[in-house]
DNA sequence: GCTACATTTGCACCGTTGTACAAACATGAA
DNA sequence: TTCATGTTTGTACAACGGTGCAAATGTAGC
């Protein structure tokens, strides 16, 4: 069966924000932020990570760029939180896509 | 229900494997491979992209060393072929621990 | 051995990126 | 307004990363 998926596997891949997903403060951050399980400001945020808060502000603009998080301003604070719906679907659409496209090499050939 | 996942969410979230995602050539070579559907030799892979064929050569070594994808001597040509299965069973994972650390903020609450 | 072909590697160039520090900006309280 | 707190932004710098070109390496055939 062929792909069912309309979109080609580059459509699928966010060079952006797999970008932001390549560094390793900027994933603690994130993993802090999902484990957290709730918005948490950028005071709290960058404790995670040994790098000055100026540095992990621009980190979560990042993110916030990329569409991994989202942030809500509230008095002097700003709070960031997990864009999970938007991630966790991308992530299985790429990874159906790769399924169908991709037929086990090691397994059950057809011919 | 509490996290399933035993590992936290950076260690679900291999950085090098994302920063090999992060390069939009790479992600063509990655893309042309997968919808090939299969093994591809390097010469053949870069024509999608428009870089010179060592450039394309370094890229792919990136994508394997990152375990996006597998390589094999045949000959005088190296054949590339994209690791579906861990990559998948990746995403996927990271989508469920996504899912399972983050609760739905905007649709259903459970109490 | 030599030659041709496929790929990798050494090298230099240069744009990008992560970083700290300081200053600016935003907001709420006194 | 003045001050304190939280965040962003300007700036400079070092490190990293993508790139092409040329040389080296590996492999098959002569």
């Amino acid at each position: 069966m062929t792909c069912k998926t309309t979109q080609s596997i580059s459509e699928l891949i966010p060079t952006r924000l797999f970008k932001a997903l390549g560094d390793p403060n900027r994933v603690s951050l994130l993993a802090m932020l999902a484990e957290c399980r709730r918005p948490c400001s950028v005071s709290e945020l960058s404790t995670c990570c040994p790098v000055d808060l100026s540095t992990a502000s621009r980190h979560l603009a990042v993110l916030r760029d990329a569409g991994a998080v989202t942030s809500k301003k509230q008095g002097k604070q700003v709070f960031y939180a997990v864009n999970c719906g938007k991630l966790a679907g991308m992530l299985r659409q790429l990874a159906d896509a790769l399924d169908t496209c991709c037929p086990p090499e090691s397994s059950d050939k057809e011919s």
